[in-house]
DNA sequence: TCGCCGGTGCGTATCTTGCTGGTGGAGGAC
DNA sequence: GTCCTCCACCAGCAAGATACGCACCGGCGA
């Protein structure tokens, strides 16, 4: 884990700066405006920690900048002004999080956790594909940003398909796992069904190859998690 | 965007929830940690605002049982304590934000909004889509500069769309997030809102696409988050 | 009172679904 | 290599499901 510490009180720095390493994180620290506003643009971090009250360039300056160049790292702002308008200004800039000193270190570590924590929840729930994205949470799918309009049957199957990964699915288990107890489809339905996802992803670099007499599966470039 | 507020101070908790009303948020209270613990497992919330001092169930425990049933609400715990080791428990038992009492009610309001930009994978506080844009902090969409004057449902719908940022929203998922525990909405609602939005935002090339059978996304080009 | 907002009901247009049947190709038997 | 069988594929179709938008009504605030 990676974090940017900005603040222009040195000793306050470099104290800081030993707890995180000493906690495990790699820590980076400048003392201005100007270098915070260079190093972040050049590089990526997980975290920064930015006082307000910089020489050079105000912290929220380097925050705007940032977030205006959709720079998504986790921002905790800090800072000696108390002004509830102050930390709502901050906050709504794009800060994730706001102390104010004197703060507690192990509610500053607390805190930091907090915000790495919800970053690796955001990422785990696609699965990508091929050009094709597949978001469990919303249970669809999209190629290059934009949702694929799938009719709800044929999403299933492709769903099925996503999850076995390029393993090779039988006809039988897929009529299996489309229907209730008292449904039931014909094996021709799922050509069907087969055909018309082959038609609508051609143009988005996902197949769907047929190994005979057994059954189906995905072909494509597996990417991402 | 749906809230839930657990809060044992009627007075408090009155107090809050109109106020979260008015800024259009739908607000559902309850008093005690047992009733907290059932609603939040029944329904889901965007945002849980968690006081600790609870009769029945202790608010940490809320929050545990939450957590422990994956439930990925973001949770903002208020609290008279102000012990530092109080709010590290709290923030390690999966909070997301802290607030001791008295806190200012605007602060309150902007670290809702931070949680609730962050769930939506967002950094700054507009969002563009198409030639519309969203202003989080006054909860209020433009179009070139002109503010749109939209009505208060159809400003829920739309402000749902613009989160889930172009991913399909399911039509359970709106009417879950539109309303509270006693009320009720028809699906057929819902296509009412968006045959009207869709005709309040033609002009500003913004379009509600429909994806059959399974629910709504925005379509045009997003700029921003 | 008027006008706007929120919500319901219903007829229509559109899309999806699952089947049938015909065609073509793969692969085994010889 | 040739033939033959079986399987996969797809066009087309009818029935059903879903979304759409209009008409309309009640409520509330100006």
């Amino acid at each position: 884990m990676r974090i940017l510490l900005v603040e222009d009180n040195g000793a306050l720095a470099d104290g800081l700066a030993t707890i995180l390493r000493g906690s495990g994180y790699v820590v980076d620290v400048v003392h201005d405006g100007a270098s915070a506003e260079a190093v972040a643009a050049a590089q990526n971090f997980d975290l920064v920690i930015l006082d307000l009250n910089l020489p050079e360039m105000d912290g929220l300056d380097v925050l705007r900048a940032m977030r205006s160049r959709q720079n998504r790292a986790a921002v905790i702002i800090l800072t000696a002004r108390g002004a509830p308008e102050e930390r709502v200004k901050g906050l709504d800039l794009g800060a994730d999080d706001y102390l104010t000193k004197p703060f507690d270190i192990s509610e500053l570590e607390a805190r930091i956790r907090v915000l790495l924590r919800r970053q690796a929840g955001m990422r785990s729930s696609q699965i990508g594909y091929g050009g094709v994205t597949f978001d469990l949470t919303s249970r669809s799918f999209s190629s290059e940003g934009r949702p694929l309009d799938i009719p709800a049957r044929e999403l299933g199957l492709l769903e099925l398909l996503f999850m076995r990964a390029g393993k090779v699915v039988s006809k039988e288990a897929i009529i299996g796992s489309m229907t209730g107890f008292d449904e039931d489809l014909s094996a021709n339905a799922i050509e069907q069904y087969v055909s018309r996802l082959r038609r609508r992803l051609q143009p988005h670099g996902l197949t769907v190859k047929s190994a005979r007499g057994i059954g189906y599966y995905l072909e494509g470039a597996a990417a991402g998690r």
